[in-house]
DNA sequence: ATTCGTTATATTTTCATGAATATAACGACA
DNA sequence: TGTCGTTATATTCATGAAAATATAACGAAT
């Protein structure tokens, strides 16, 4: 493909995936990212916000990914003495540890495929 | 992940993947069925209504890929005995058959972490 | 010169997605 | 009992991308 390309421009293979069921998006690298924000923080309006995501996307992804689950990936408290707050489960964390992993074969896939194509 | 999921869903990994320089996508999946309708129909108009897409978006995808490329990929006449037409070059041929077996590859490379991981 | 089907191009309209906004519920603690 | 920061939820608003619409240009053929 290199000899196709504009000599004077630069060129770079991207590419996303994701896991859908028939129905809703079930996790992907936005969802990812919500996760280990809301891991840092322990809440969801914090990571929403250290994300610059609304805090009502950032409680429909979370609702989301729990309806889809066999156990709740995060689990939310209401009320209290800070107010509440969101706790990651270790199946949560193994829905991340998994996803990272995936997402890093394929940055190596595309990294391969690009020096191959581009 | 597969302990993860709800037994009673089917999920599945999908993803996308293209090639795009600083300002603009290049080349993807959605260009490589628009660049194969023109093959199969010597129109852009043509292309476009069997893939029911507007004549403009369409344009704009064929512009943006002469813009692109060191030459054409297609080359277009306006006017004439048929009103004019458009064909897909050698360069344009050869574009489509390094993406599609990118593609193929990335096909390969989902299904293979699909077995792994769902 | 007129017709015809296409390319070329600008402008307006639709639509979907997420952002903003608003409000209620919650429950520990002072 | 009142406060506080959060979760929970509904509704309105903004924005960007694609569709729809409109019009001109083109050039071979009649």
């Amino acid at each position: 493909m290199k000899d196709l390309l504009r000599p004077d421009l630069t060129f770079r293979l991207t590419g996303r995936l994701w896991v859908e069921s028939e129905q809703d998006r079930f996790m992907g690298i936005g969802r990812l990212e919500l996760l280990r924000h809301i891991q840092q923080h322990g809440s969801i309006s914090k990571a929403a916000q250290a994300m610059d995501m609304s805090y009502k996307r950032a409680w429909d992804l979370v609702s989301s990914l729990n309806a889809q689950s066999a156990s709740p990936l995060v689990l939310t408290q209401t009320g209290g003495k800070r107010g509440g707050g969101t706790v990651v489960t270790p199946e949560g964390e193994e829905l991340i540890a998994e996803f990272e992993a995936l997402q890093a074969r394929f940055q190596a896939f595309l990294a391969a495929e690009a020096a191959r194509v581009l």
